[in-house]
DNA sequence: GGCGGTTTTGCACCCGCGTGCAAGAAAAAT
DNA sequence: ATTTTTCTTGCACGCGGGTGCAAAACCGCC
């Protein structure tokens, strides 16, 4: 098989020339608000038309500085809220006119290298979705490149250079606590992600502190070290098996739906035990297997299409930061709890 | 806020006049095989150093006519098999030198508009990532535009302008019949997904040719629009109240995982039956949740890893392309079937 | 010291297009 | 008809760096 053979490119000036007119006027005839006759435009179009141009990306940015490429870095794929965050802004960036440079960054070290390689691409801003990024490697990274913006996305960031887009953990997890509570609830075990970044802090702050102003006594944590439901399942398991029959807890809170989906799993196929009525779960981002009947978890929906216009509203060039770190969600009642 | 303004991007220029050289020079210093002098090559390095320069990939891009960019075109996140090929595929790609554009195809129609955004990008290659890609509108986007390569994922493609990188349906969908069949299973019916694509049709022709050849008999055979599990669930849970019981079939044999994991919800939550008691399963691709044990699905795992390495080998421009669609995966035997 | 042969280095030109300004054409005013 | 004013158009130059070739610097050797 021969491989396709390079088209001849055809630039502006190829159509400047069938058009009769100067690749300047070319130039003038793609812009909605360039002083140009309608004459001469209507040249141009019909040119172009008829030769199939369109104009090089490449060295459009190269020339005017503006890449229309927006970078978004992530490293967990296994987790549904991620797959579901990409998907949604890959999407609204492509609406609003921005392409999407995806970086799999590989590890939470690789992060810096990914950021590098976004800004030699000249990425008008860099989308970090996920929490094991590391802040003070981001901070480095953020001093030595040239990177227009960096927004942090799903979680708060402390570092001012950046943007964070995300909805208010700390509302939201007391909403939910003040439903377990109000439900009658009263041992329960909360399920914690990866220690190292800052949105499962506040969320479990969140919860640890409202529990304690509630219930006028401490909630236990159990600190699974991943958003894996396979490793959810089995710290869980594990724990329990551990625990006298008498000391269980009541409702399991957790940190996400992956891994209130994993607790569920361990709850129900590694100890036997029925949801909600021996042991109820709650989760957290209402990803779309959480409506599943097998799970019909009690969540907290996150307001993914206003997060996702907020990044646009941001690359647009919004400058009122404050709002973007408080977006308010709303809680999905099912029967898991 | 102040957004973080842009750094004086430090050129070769810069590079070349602080280690006292020229331009040309510091360009053969990052080249691995240019003839250039130690002395010289270690007087730039230490420059490029202290600057912190990078090369603009960009400028890099329209010089040599290489992006080092491939795009990857996707339509349907909702499915985990696809999400699956893409973490893998951008990490691949990452780990041999290339990046991805990643372009959400909003609809069928869609795809054509993507792959013009992308060879504007002057993309190295672009990769078409699931089935709802409409094949006469890519023979016509083919002809337009100048892409270098178009890889066609996890299918077969009848047009000759392209590559197709997938297993081989038909050996992998024989190798479920023939296992059907020899668990006794006599009354199957078989879930097919979109009737748009090729894939399935695979899939699908494969299925009946083999059971007919086998069973001596038709199977059944029921046409859910979408991969959709929700979908699929309720497609099923339809024509199983439409059927009188004596006529059920005693296996579903469906397309792919996610149609398999609907099937699975219909039965057991909607017309309550055990699976496999009453009514076994299989599926195909073998997603990670297929595993869980929710599900525990019979599937066919396809060979992912050979896949991806497979669009980096033709990315490095290899030529027999022959061997690229006829790769095999494995039968997964779970407790669904 | 001079010579042929090799490395090293510099340079003109190109990739395809955007910007700012000045010249040219057309429309308006006198 | 002439002068102004306004709209169009062309052009030099730049974005950052990659080619091919020719000049320059080096080398060993007679």
């Amino acid at each position: 098989m021969t491989a396709p053979k390079g088209f001849e490119t055809i630039t502006a000036d190829d159509v400047a020339r069938l058009a009769g007119v100067s690749r300047w006027t070319v130039h003038r005839a793609f812009k909605t608000d360039a002083s140009i006759s309608q004459k001469s435009r209507g040249k141009v179009m019909q040119a172009a038309e008829t030769l199939g141009y369109v104009p090089d990306l490449l060295a459009v940015s190269l020339a005017s500085d503006r890449s229309g490429l927006v970078a978004i870095l992530m490293d967990d794929f296994a987790n549904p809220q991620q797959t579901t965050n990409i998907a949604l802004l890959s999407k609204t960036l492509r609406m609003a006119g921005w392409h999407t440079l995806l970086v799999h960054t590989l590890d939470e070290d690789d992060a810096s290298s990914g950021l590098l390689h976004a800004s030699q691409h000249r990425v008008d801003a860099a989308i970090l979705i996920g929490g094991r990024f590391n802040d003070e490697e981001l901070a480095a990274a953020l001093g030595a490149q040239r990177l227009r913006r960096l927004i942090v996305y799903g979680r708060v960031s402390q570092n001012p250079r950046t943007v964070s887009i995300c909805c208010d953990d700390t509302i939201a997890m007391t909403e939910i606590t003040d439903y377990v509570f109000a439900k009658g609830y009263r041992r329960p075990l909360f399920l914690a992600g990866p220690p190292t970044t800052s949105a499962h802090l506040l969320r479990k702050d969140a919860f640890l502190a409202r529990w304690s102003t509630l219930a006028g006594a401490d909630a236990g944590v159990l600190v699974v070290g991943d958003y894996d439901p396979g490793h959810a399942e089995a710290c869980l398991t594990d724990h329990l098996t551990a625990t006298p029959r008498a000391a269980y807890p009541d409702v399991v809170v957790c940190e996400t739906d992956a891994i209130a989906m994993g607790a569920m799993d361990a709850l129900r196929h590694r100890l036997g035990l029925q949801v909600p009525h021996d042991i109820a779960v709650t989760g957290f981002d209402d990803v779309p297997y959480a409506a599943n009947r097998n799970y019909d978890l009690t969540t907290y929906q996150q307001p993914n299409d206003v997060l996702a216009q907020a990044v646009v509203a941001v690359l647009k060039g919004a400058q009122d930061t404050a709002p973007f770190s408080q977006l308010a969600g709303k809680l999905v009642v099912r029967s898991s709890a």
